[in-house]
RNA sequence: GGGUCUGUAGCUCAGCUGGUUAGAGCGCUCGCCUGAUAAGCGGGAGGUCCCUGGUUCGAGUCCAGGCAGGCCCA
């Protein structure tokens, strides 16, 4: 009888719908605020740094997003539950060129001398409010997914107090020497006036058809050069390019100083190119003279095509590590103001820097006969001006990629622009070595990708020509040209001529341009450069900047550097993962992070990347409010690893909800329901370890082992092999643990079997709780507080993770039950062959596996499983098989012909087992008709037939042979039960509960009768019947007719008034 | 063009250092089971493991070349 006393405590069924559970978590989680009481609660343990890569709030978030953020949940959250203090300072990247571009499309302009006319401190203004126009939509998506971070406290990137940390690592490496001007080849568009960062230029490239000439240089000096003049001949050095514009602009050229290099004959001239490009460059027949090195090439005079310099370095020939001999002739043009490799190639050996085209693009008078045309346009100018010379010789089209501004489709060129750059070669192999300190996950991004990178470092162009960023601190003094980099705030006001001004002028341009230093050289006045800096830099610093170091925090700086996690998008390898590299080497001497981790891309259902130009992203809102928060973020975690790109696609996103969560959901609710039920409670319902089943000892085992394996793949970065452990444990509790163990939830009274089920059960779905918190808060959250006792702590995210404990770990049992789950797989197979239900009881089992072992307990509970009165273990189940011997014609036919027929018949009157055997030991001799024949073992084929009245089935290593004899006996027990499971049916389609209890009446076959009869008190116990009556009430709530095989059963089922 | 990743069932993906007949989930289909379950169990259909060549007794796995897609960088 079921009583339920005030005391006794009551289980709910968790909240169905995925969406509501959630947000009724969330509210609990905001009344108790326990986000901020976990890390209260952490505070002065060991820290576990992590370090939050900001975004950018300008723009909405999109499902792509939330791929690197539920890492970056993930393991705060395992760390705190491990007790160290994971702090979670959030952070915003506000500056930037993209933010510039939207407000341009705001206001409506689209060139540097709009925004100009607009007002620069107008247009900063509106950058400012711009970088949050999304930030609600940021902190509402973050909110709801559970991404738990501080965005009270979270750094931004335009503050004064974040560029004041900024200027100051900038002056400390000025101060080193780091820092110097210089020009950097950029793909510019003369019409916006501005050079294009990459991403944008990779925005525009099309295929493009240019002209491509082969140009003669004429020798005219070798005296500096292993190579030597022969003949009187002219002879001319054959060079290619693809932007004839640039020819004005030649000071060099280059060649591969290992490749081999000849000297043709041709219609009267000599031509030197390379010898792997010979049949490729030059049109028609040739002669080769000689052949030499490159290297001996090196600084032959040649006269050019145009000369707009007399620089003695100039127009001789250089080795450049940069020539390819796949197109042209192997020897390069160099115009060192444009094209990146001319450029240093010109800084190394000392070229004149030519550059007769404007900011516009048109050439100047130095280059007076195309002086206002713009360069494209002068192509065909300059090509007809050496066709006429003699200099071309030879012009086509190719077709090739070239970049266009993807904002103006104005052709870009490559141009080489004033600069400040950082110094970073100089710490090469630093980084080297500090990335290779680095665990990367998967290690194909630091040991391919960034140290591909780093191996072919380049100074960091520092300086971009534009407003909304952190201004460039560099004050150059008008009269003698002196450098000052100011540090700080202080140094500002210190130094300003108008101190008033520098202590409270805001740190942005246009602002901060107003104030004017005094030269602390020549004491004339010095202003600012132009320039802000490249917004990688800022976010670069975060593991500084964020902390307003070393103004303030050096104690929290210094207990947060290095990180212990980082987690970002793949394409931040030579982003983020880079800058936080090289400025944390330059100012630290050490990698700024010890575990970084990189994650794919989302595409979408077509397998494209989600981009807003493609118009493709998803809203991360369609899914989370279908299937909630912990949906997606199981679905993330154990679809594939972190760093593969995945196809978001509806279903596969959905499948978690069905697959894992609701087969959480549906354990506790069955805990639930017989927990009130039976007024269970942990407190007062103490197990003893003595009574716990072998189905306990199993449940506890396998949550030990699954304790170990979940930790065990999170230290080791391995989500997904974290999420199949929990997976597979809450599908062994689920369908092996509680659908074995119903029974004795069902049975009535409190015994000390019962008891151990609850607390296994319960102490099991709390475990799982805790193991999962981490990767779905929100069911663990709604599992733990419907599970949790009155002196556990207030939330499942302030426990500690589960230790696995190793003395409740037993591998031979669960081994056991493995094998014995697969026993029964094997039965329930055997069955269905066979066409025999589970009700139906059969006499015995066979299982032929080569020394496995079960133990009784676990055989009972196979038994039962399988219905079968005996289960027996086998090394081999021959005995149940007959062997017959058949003739292998395929070898007997070609070996002994016609004889073969005769040696087949013998073969078939053979006992099977003696012939098996004595072909063991070696060939047979045979008599055929007065002959003596070799009969060889594979001569012999076996077949094995099953002894009658069995039904086998086999996987790898076992084989189950089930006896299906049905006599009389088994027959009225399999009856018996499907009578007691049609009346459970009845019961359930009668709407009755669980408890209630019944009266039964039925009419029934005679034989049938008397067999009900026979067994009517077990029947009523087992369907909670208070009576039986032997003839059908009328006012039955329900009835139903059955046929048996026993005959015919009439039933009838009415709620007992009794109780 | 350079670097790198990916290519396995209709879909999403596992397949560790090479080793029987290539797997899972979802979907389809037939049967079973069901006092928790949108569940579970079993059977079936469904595969050129991108292609070509090589190494090997043996290749989805290793090597080379190619094709397709993606990303990063030019």
């Amino acid at each position: 009888m079921i009583e339920q006393g005030e005391s006794v405590k009551r289980y709910e069924k968790l909240i169905r719908n995925p969406v509501a559970r959630e947000e009724a978590v969330l509210a609990f989680w905001e009344k108790e605020d326990v986000f901020r009481e976990s890390l209260r609660r952490t505070e002065g343990r060991p820290r576990y740094v992590f370090f939050e890569g900001p975004p950018t709030a300008n723009g909405r978030p999109h499902f792509g997003h939330l791929m690197p953020r539920v890492y970056k949940d993930l393991y705060p959250r395992y760390k705190t539950m491990q007790g160290f203090y994971v702090g979670r300072k959030g952070g915003w990247d506000t500056h930037g060129l993209p933010v510039e571009l939207e407000v341009e499309k705001e206001i409506g302009v689209n060139s540097k001398p709009e925004i100009e006319a607009y007002g620069v401190e107008r247009f900063v203004e509106k950058c400012k409010e711009s970088v949050w126009r999304y930030k609600v939509d940021w902190e509402r998506m973050m909110r709801r997914m559970g991404f738990w971070i501080d965005l009270e406290n979270a750094y931004v990137t335009y503050t004064d107090e974040y560029i004041e940390t900024v200027w100051w690592e900038l002056k400390s490496m000025f101060d080193r020497g780091l820092l110097y001007n210089g020009h950097k080849t950029l793909p510019y568009c003369p019409r916006c006036g501005t050079g294009l960062s990459s991403h944008e230029v990779a925005q525009g490239y099309r295929a493009v058809k240019d002209p491509s000439v082969s140009i003669r240089m004429k020798v005219v000096g070798d005296d500096d050069a292993a190579y030597a003049r022969e003949g009187d001949a002219p002879t001319s050095l054959l060079t290619w390019t693809t932007t004839p514009w640039t020819l004005p602009a030649n000071v060099a050229l280059a060649v591969s100083a290992e490749a081999p290099y000849v000297e043709v004959e041709q219609g009267g001239e000599r031509l030197i190119l390379a010898k792997a490009l010979l049949s490729t460059a030059l049109i028609g027949d040739h002669h080769v003279l000689r052949e030499f090195r490159g290297a001996d090439l090196v600084g032959v005079r040649y006269a050019p095509p145009y000369r707009l310099t007399e620089d003695p370095a100039a127009h001789r020939v250089y080795a450049a590590s940069f020539v390819n001999l796949e197109d042209g002739t192997g020897i390069v043009h160099i115009a060192s103001a444009f094209g990146e490799d001319d450029y240093r190639l010109g800084q190394e050996v000392g070229l004149p820097f030519v550059q007769p085209v404007d900011l516009a693009g048109n050439f100047t008078d130095e280059f007076a006969q195309c002086a206002g045309t713009f360069v494209k346009d002068a192509d065909p100018l300059i090509v007809t001006d050496l066709r006429e010379r003699g200099l071309l010789y030879r012009s086509q089209e190719v077709e090739h990629d070239y970049p266009f501004c993807w904002r103006c489709d104005t052709p870009l060129l490559y141009y080489a622009l004033d600069s400040w750059y950082i110094r970073t070669t100089e710490f090469k192999d630093a980084m080297i070595a500090n990335n290779a300190s680095v665990h990367w996950h998967p290690g194909h991004v630091g040991e391919g990708r960034l140290a591909d990178f780093l191996a072919n470092l380049k100074d960091w162009a520092l300086s971009r020509d534009r407003y909304w960023g952190t201004p460039l601190n560099l004050w150059i003094c008008e009269a003698c040209g002196e450098v000052t980099s100011v540090g700080s705030r202080k140094e500002l006001v210190e130094r300003a001529v108008d101190p008033k001004l520098a202590g409270e002028v805001e740190l942005h341009r246009p602002y901060v341009d107003r104030v004017v230093l005094c030269c602390p050289h020549c004491a004339g006045t010095a202003r600012r450069v132009p320039y802000v800096i490249d917004t990688w830099f800022d976010s670069g610093s975060m593991h500084t900047a964020q902390w307003h170091y070393p103004f303030e925090n050096q104690e929290e700086f210094r207990d947060s550097y290095p990180a212990d996690f980082i987690c970002e998008a793949m394409e931040q390898t030579r982003g983020w993962f880079y800058t936080l590299l090289a400025t944390g080497t330059i100012l630290h001497g050490q990698a700024p992070y010890r575990n970084c981790m990189a994650t794919g891309l989302g595409l979408d259902e077509n397998g494209l990347k989600m981009s807003k130009s493609k118009g493709n992203v998803l809203d991360p809102w369609t899914y989370i409010d279908r299937f909630g928060a912990d949906c997606i973020r199981w679905y993330l975690y154990s679809s594939s690893a972190p760093w593969k790109s995945r196809r978001i696609v509806e279903a596969a996103v959905q499948e978690p909800l069905y697959r894992f969560l609701d087969t959480l959901r549906n354990t506790t609710d069955f805990f639930a329901l017989y927990a009130s039920i039976d007024g269970y409670d942990p407190a007062l319902h103490k197990m003893d370890p003595r009574d716990l089943s072998v189905m306990d000892r199993w449940a506890r085992s396998r949550l030990q082992s699954t304790a170990k394996a979940v930790a065990g793949a999170l230290d080791a970065y391995d989500v997904v092999a974290a999420t199949s452990a929990l997976e597979s444990y809450a599908d062994d509790l689920s369908n092996w643990y509680v659908r074995l163990s119903r029974r004795r939830f069902w049975k009535g009274g409190m015994g000390k079997d019962k008891v151990a089920a609850y607390d296994t059960l319960r102490g099991a779905l709390l475990a799982v709780a805790k193991l999962a918190a981490p990767f779905i808060p929100f069911m663990a959250e709604a599992m733990y507080q419907e599970l949790r006792g009155a002196s556990d702590p207030t939330s499942v995210h302030f426990c500690a993770y589960l230790q696995p404990d190793e003395r409740e770990r037993s591998e031979t049992l669960e081994n056991q039950m493995a094998l014995g789950r697969s026993i029964a797989a094997l039965g329930h197979q055997a069955r269905n062959l066979a066409q025999v239900k589970v009700r139906q009881p059969l006499a015995c089992a066979v299982v032929e596996r080569v020394d496995a072992v079960l133990s009784d307990e676990v055989r009972g509970l196979i038994e039962q499983e399988l219905n079968v009165k005996r289960l027996e273990m086998l090394n081999d189940a021959s005995a149940f098989a007959t062997l017959a011997a058949e003739p292998n014609f395929r070898t007997l036919g070609p070996r002994l012909g016609n004889a073969g027929q005769k040696v087949a018949a013998w073969i078939k009157q053979q006992p099977a087992d003696a012939l098996r055997e004595r072909l063991a030991q070696g060939p047979v001799e045979v008599r055929i008709e007065s002959a003596s024949v070799q009969v060889l073992p594979e001569d012999v084929v076996y077949s094995a037939t099953l002894a009658a009245g069995f039904v086998e089935a086999a996987s790898g290593s076992e084989r189950v042979l089930l006896d299906v004899r049905i006599d009389d006996d088994l027959r009225r027990q399999g009856v018996l039960r499907e009578v007691a499971h049609r009346v459970q049916l009845a019961r359930k389609e009668a709407g009755f509960d669980v408890t209630d209890r019944i009266v039964l009446s039925y009419d029934a076959d005679p034989e049938l009768a008397a067999l009900l009869a026979e067994h009517e008190e077990d029947l009523a116990a087992e369907v909670l019947a208070s009576e039986v009556r032997h003839a059908v009430d009328e006012g039955s709530e329900y009835r139903e007719s059955i046929e048996l095989p026993l005959g015919r059963l009439a039933i009838g089922l009415a709620r007992s008034r009794a109780c």
